[in-house]
DNA sequence: ATTCTTGCAAAACCTTTGCATACTG
DNA sequence: CAGTATGCAAAGGTTTTGCAAGAAT
């Protein structure tokens, strides 16, 4: 948590940008929240009703910035809006998305690497990241599917 | 070619759907354009260029349509649309999206049956199709730094 | 001081919807 | 003919931008 603020603090410095208080409060509400997948605008309600006074433009903009650092994964999972995750460096994983009731979740793995490998070898691609969905349908909804045929 | 239209016109009609003229010239247009991952904007106003008289409603409402019937896969790239390919039966595939350049690549390969049968195991989670994209710099780009950080 | 950042409102985009007309089966 | 599908224009939702005022180094 802390050393997440730091972090982001350096990296920022690095790079020419300003440390303010509203880029310190979205990365704040940001690692509470860090268990969502949220979008601009979510993020931007729920500051506001915490009482914090930001802009929606400026929600957006360190969202950006944020993701252009690395610090963030900007996700697509094709509901009209981009979402975002915080970086976690120790915790990769992939996204089970539900096509029925919309929920995700996710996954720990990385059977991927040998993939990579591969990849960057064959294609002379030099990957900095990947992004990892499987949809279909959840447990809960599964259940819930056969409860009702059985009706 | 003449195959994909044949299923297409099969699957439309075993679902009530009727088939027409839009209908059928979107289907040649995306089979012109498959090597592509086009936005629907793109499609439009590509047919209005080659003849077609089509509005960009009737394109968002077919590829839908498309994509509902499993005909058509729908992609976010994360650059602010939708874009969609054909999902050809014989030509799994995933992504490989230049960071720098924005071009995207196709990798031909299936190692994630693997991990989608253990995943299917551990969440019981019924997958019907995955979303796989590497980010990364291309081999071009790769080349172009390094003459830039060479003059 | 200079440069970067913010908030607001307006604009830009992409996508969906209502409705009258036209077409398919 | 009944039920769909289309085109247009309008509306909806998300994201970006211009600009004047405010903050950070």
């Amino acid at each position: 948590m802390e050393e997440f603020l730091q972090k982001a603090r350096q990296l920022l410095a690095q790079r020419g940008y300003k440390w303010t208080g509203p880029r310190r409060d979205i990365i704040h509400a940001l690692l509470r929240e860090s268990y969502q997948h949220i979008s601009a605008e979510e993020l931007h309600a729920l500051m506001q009703k915490q009482g914090y006074e930001i802009g929606l433009a400026t929600v957006y903009r360190t969202l950006e910035l944020l993701v252009e650092t690395g610090l963030v994964h900007k996700l697509q999972f094709g509901d009209g809006c981009s979402r975002y995750e915080l970086a976690e460096e120790d915790h990769h994983h992939h996204h089970l998305v539900c096509a029925r009731c919309g929920k995700i979740y996710e996954v720990a793995m990385d059977l991927l690497e040998e993939l990579e490998h591969k990849i960057e070898l064959d294609h002379d691609f030099a990957i900095s990241g990947h992004h990892l969905q499987f949809y279909g349908t959840c447990s809960a909804c599964k259940k819930q599917m056969r409860e009702k045929r059985d009706e």
